[in-house]
DNA sequence: TTGTATGCGTTATCAG
DNA sequence: CTGATAACGCATACAA
């Protein structure tokens, strides 16, 4: 075939350098990475082979000699909204500080993700894994199969790390106030698969029933402004509207404000509106969304840590480790006569 | 040590493999890749033999002997904002269909860049690379080195394919949409390093030079809403006040709304304020704000695809892409007595 | 201090 | 149809 017939990367290999350099390959790789003595001239007239050739060692010939990628995957369901690329960006920077590149791979929408895991897997020396985007049969496969793991956002799994924002007293905290402006009936929206939506909805139910609120099952609903803005006119044109409705993430909420301005309601005059995880555009809207604000960019620092740490054998068990969130009060839960801005 | 004794991904090899089924490397090899014939039972038996193992090749070792990596690199400056996140994803969804893998390498605030675009080169087949990343030289040493280079907004590198939503045309339409909304005086928000930014505002003072209004030259400005908001208390505050503040993207532009309402400025009876991208929270912002909406994800896909045909050697020479933008009037530039919505 | 030789896991060529 | 065996590029014991 003429098609496949030229290979990637014609750059020098250490043979060349050595040559160039009249010394053995041995005496190339001891002095390129500074291990072994080398004698000052010989490490001279190496670098400066080394230097004129360009040269770079071949990743796949390193990882084969040293049996390992200096590489870590990471696995969303898709990059869209801006909670994704910040845990990217955490986990990113500090992967790159530990000399691991950061291999990506997100599932939505795909076919075959089990394949698409296993090729991940064996491209890298540990794998961040969200909660919801990789079969849990798989994921225990892998776990015993010794490959270091991490869970984001995720329901536990025995063998690996598990690194999570805090969700049930936030959302303790969010009803709380809520209950606080006054808001009596309370509309959940989004219902989640994921063990951390279930948490905030379990901390918000348990406020209300505490104060016998009624408190009813969460409304289905597609984690998108889209999906908040069809959910939301649907639910606030009815009679019985609710008093506030509680939205399991950021964009959701959006959409209800939109549904809401389109219906002549106003917010949170008429109802209240509350989103989860801080994004951008939640600082923006008018009225300003009242929300819990996730340590997005910490939480994929963290993951990379931990799995340095499991991939150097520094750890053996597993880890959970949990991170504090923050209640972001704008202006669309209520009413603030003292802290306006 | 008892350090880095323990190698990752001990999985099965190829020999295992044959050794369970009883045949040679080389019939495995045929067998699982199918390539060259293989007698049926003989197929089986090595089938059998690879799923009890659940064998999966090494990287490294078919990285080795193919002599590619099936993976692509991306360099952009930071995953922060929306802008880069969609990219990405067009980029990714692409490769991973083309059977690549995607490394992300973010470049700011990051010391010795060089040496991590060079590691990454080592690792992949190809680079797309955001312009304004990489310094020239080691753009032009990479692409001189064979590498298979795809820029994206950036400007042109013989040797290089360059991907680019089309910027000065669309910044013409909307300084004639400002123009007729009455507005005389002009702000431009944002001083660009990149070529596109240039061009847009080329595009913007033709237009205002055109029809002799005063166009001055853009102030400096972080592309953060931070930075626009720092910059729109200055800029608004003081006497001779703009009638139009087109900024280069939409966080500046958020930040400008907020230093509006902030000095008590109305938008856009005071001042129109105008952005750049389309984000989610330009959708949202209140007054929603007039931009130019870039087709992100389509920009990444491209990419991806002009890198496939490179690294394929389907092409040889460069080739540049302009995808077409489309102007979003909102609210944010004056009033639309007819397309209210 | 340096060189030789072997292993890492696959692919692919070339005889049987 | 199948099996040795030579690359592929590098790291590293082991010798010298």
């Amino acid at each position: 075939m003429t098609q496949d017939s030229r290979r990637t990367d014609h750059g020098p290999t250490i043979y060349e350098v050595a040559e160039r350099a009249g010394v053995s390959i041995a005496t190339v790789s001891r002095t390129l990475r500074g291990t072994g003595p080398v004698a000052p001239e010989t490490r001279r007239r190496v670098l400066e082979a080394a230097e004129a050739l360009r040269f770079t060692p071949s990743r796949a010939g390193v990882s084969l000699a040293e049996g390992r990628h200096a590489a870590t995957g990471i696995v969303f369901p898709d990059l869209s909204g801006p909670y994704y690329a910040e845990v990217l960006m955490g986990c990113e920077e500090v992967a790159s500080e530990l000399g691991r590149s950061m291999i990506v791979l997100s599932t939505r929408g795909r076919s075959e993700v089990p394949r698409l895991v296993r090729d991940l897997a064996g491209r890298v020396d540990g794998l961040v894994v969200f909660g919801g985007t990789v079969p849990d049969d798989l994921l225990a496969e892998l776990a015993g199969g010794g490959h270091p793991l991490v869970l984001i956002a995720s329901a536990p799994l025995p063998g690996a790390d598990l690194v999570a924002a805090e969700n049930h007293d936030s959302a303790v905290r969010l009803a709380e106030h809520l209950v606080g402006h006054g808001h009596r009936t309370f509309t959940l929206l989004g219902a989640g698969d994921g063990s951390d939506i279930a948490q905030r909805w379990r901390g918000v139910t348990g406020v209300l029933e505490r104060l016998g609120l009624p408190a009813g099952a969460p409304v289905p609903c597609a984690f998108t402004v889209e999906g908040g803005y069809a959910a939301g006119r649907e639910l606030l044109a009815r009679t019985g509207r609710p008093d506030a409705v509680v939205c399991a993430d950021d964009q959701i909420a959006l959409g209800v404000l939109l549904a809401a301005e389109e219906l002549g309601l106003s917010v949170p005059a008429d109802v209240a509106v509350t989103g989860w995880d801080d994004i951008m555009a939640a600082r923006h809207a008018r009225p300003a969304l009242t929300t819990v604000r996730q340590p997005m960019r910490e939480l994929g620092a963290r993951a990379a840590r931990a799995l340095d740490e499991l991939i150097g054998g520094e750890r053996t068990g597993s880890r959970h480790q949990t991170l504090p969130t923050e209640l972001v009060v704008r202006a669309s839960c209520g009413t603030h006569p003292l802290e306006e801005a």
